[in-house]
DNA sequence: CGACTCATTGACGTAGCTCAAGGTATGTGG
DNA sequence: CCACATACCTTGAGCTACGTCAATGAGTCG
């Protein structure tokens, strides 16, 4: 992994991605030596009770988890996944009314680390390391909310299925964990359309011989010509 | 102004604002005397230009600028909205695609101190208070866009008008700054809608006698039967 | 007063939603 | 190991919210 510095030093932009994961690994032993509770999660469990505002802070040690919001009309939609090595929720301090429609709910079996606020306060304030990687958290955290705002939602239904198939399935970050497994009614809950609006969007890279499709899996066989579809703003 | 430790005894939850002021002003004094560049910009003036990664940071002494991504296809997205006494952008390092496509032009003339990155880390290491007021920012930012993308999002145009609307003009961050002054056009960006439609949405309303409209300004008359009409993730 | 910019309304086409029905894997209990 | 239930996926048909195009009106400014 690289270190800061040799982040600094390259020129590439980064695009968005909707799995965050190892980014906090540096702070893996130091995490161990603060105080901390050690908590594992079911399969279906959520990291806290829904309507209950953030009060604890987790390194995931292993496992991945999903996190969503509720509509009150019904609908839900998928912002983002967390897996080992990462923190979540991000540290911070005030509480949002939108936080009680956020649901954090395990995908796997989990290991975490578990920190009150008071806890995660002392360490960012004792530890400028750990503070850039916080600012480094939001502004990536940022950067994929701008994507689905500012970018995302001007395109069409199949564009926006063939963006996130590359981030997801073709760049960097997705090819590590598989994602692969995914239902498409989840699918449906990140793009914010229906199941049987992405279905068609799915047999159309099916027939081109872009995608296979099998039950819980998506394989893109061609990334070359689904690149060619995707946006400027994902590639 | 609350302070931070009377925010943090409230019980209350924020609601979006699409307009950042006043939050870095109790820096005012710490940022003159720091290193800095003093700059003016006049109504239209770009903070920085297009296509250049973020590499100032400004303190906003007077007047305001709006934040919004130019998309591939045409379509322009308004973000946000800066003005006095807030820091634009948040500081970060990492450089994202999507900044790329982020501008921020000023909408009346304004006054500001430059800080360069480099500058800006070395003040958020030294200041503790700093660090916090950062955190808030980011945080703050990241409610906005969790609203947009996983709020706004599935609600229909009407209803996305009526939450605008309650946000901008009748909630307590609107109040003080004269966004009543805003053409339907920058609506219609906000909203991610066309101004055709937008003008119904209005007409609707107007014919309701919930709002009043003129060239270039909307104003509420009756908060009460807006406020009927919003979801309640905006109240 | 002419030339802007900004706002309104009508007519029409379509992307994507909902409703509905059927098809195919996976798992479970007998 | 089969029968049945339960996910998960696919396809069809019709409806509607909203986009585009186009024409007109109404303030503002040099």
């Amino acid at each position: 992994m690289l270190n800061r510095q040799q982040w600094k030093g390259m020129i590439f932009l980064l695009t968005p991605s909707y799995i965050f994961t190892q980014d906090f690994e540096p702070f893996h032993a130091y995490f161990l030596s603060k105080p901390h509770v050690r908590r594992t999660f079911q399969t279906d469990d959520f990291l806290w009770q829904p309507n209950e505002p953030f009060g604890r802070i987790h390194f995931i040690l292993s496992g991945i988890a999903q996190n969503y919001v509720e509509h009150e009309n019904g609908h839900r939609k998928i912002v983002s996944f967390h897996a080992t090595g990462t923190v979540f929720p991000g540290y911070h301090e005030i509480d949002y009314k939108i936080e009680s429609s956020l649901i954090t709910v395990a995908l796997s079996n989990m290991e975490v680390l578990e920190f009150t606020k008071a806890e995660f306060r002392t360490m960012f304030y004792e530890n400028t390391e750990l503070q850039a990687q916080v600012i480094d958290w939001f502004s990536k955290y940022v950067n994929l909310l701008l994507y689905e705002t500012a970018h995302q939602e001007y395109n069409s239904s199949f564009l926006k299925l063939c963006n996130l198939l590359y981030l997801l399935l073709v760049s960097e970050a997705g090819k590590q964990t598989c994602v692969g497994c995914i239902t498409q009614d989840a699918i449906a809950d990140i793009l914010g359309t229906s199941r049987v609006n992405l279905t068609r969007g799915l047999a159309r890279l099916r027939s081109e011989n872009i995608i296979h499709t099998e039950r819980r899996k998506i394989t893109v066989i061609n990334p070359t010509a689904l690149m060619e579809y995707c946006s400027l703003e994902t590639l």
